[in-house]
DNA sequence: ATGAATTGTCGCCGTTCGCCTACATTGTGA
DNA sequence: TCACAATGTAGGCGAACGGCGACAATTCAT
């Protein structure tokens, strides 16, 4: 769903939060953030800080798009899983540390 | 593409800028914060408002949409226009102020 | 209906914001 | 190369932030 003001962004948060049956006090410890900006966050302030939003969002599982010119679809290394030769790795720790 | 942390959205902000040849002091008048508040948050500010950073994202005619899980993917209203009956109007108007 | 849990509000306090002016640095075109 | 625009940085200022504790108000189950 699309946001575009930060009263949005305080609808979608606490849809999120009652639809994982968590309380006020939870979400807060789980984004590392005081009770109090929660409520406010929820009311749709529009001086919270970005970071302590990214916070939260992160804390109830939820993700955040960006659209546009220029901007493009996928990160290019966005969900890339690295490769990892485990026989390799082990193979040089054997040589380094026998 | 996916927006995770407020260095992020600098990136994008700054990307989407150059993308459409502005100048950070015009990209600050048209999102109306002040020049060095760009600077800031295309260095990935942390702790920059809410509010100004959707104002700069509207100003670059970006959009931002949130999933997961409780999250509807649209909004029932989105994107409606309000149908108006303008004889209904222009007759009571009429009728108020002949 | 009543008691507990949840949510909302208030004030205090140290910290940080964002704007401004001015200056340093980097980049760009002639 | 040189001048000028664009970008980054520093300090000062008033204003707002966000955490905390304490207290209303509301919601909810029994």
């Amino acid at each position: 769903m699309r946001v575009n003001t930060p009263v949005d962004f305080g609808l979608m948060i606490r849809q999120a939060r009652r639809a994982r049956g968590m309380t006020q006090q939870e979400l807060a410890r789980a984004a590392a953030v005081g009770r109090q900006w929660i409520v406010a966050i929820e009311a749709g302030k529009p001086r919270a800080e970005l970071g302590k939003v990214l916070q939260t969002l992160a804390a109830l599982d939820l993700s955040l798009s960006i659209h546009g010119k220029g901007i493009p679809e996928v990160r290019e290394s966005e969900d890339l899983i690295e490769v990892i030769d485990l026989q390799a790795v082990l193979d040089a720790h054997r040589r380094t540390s026998p």
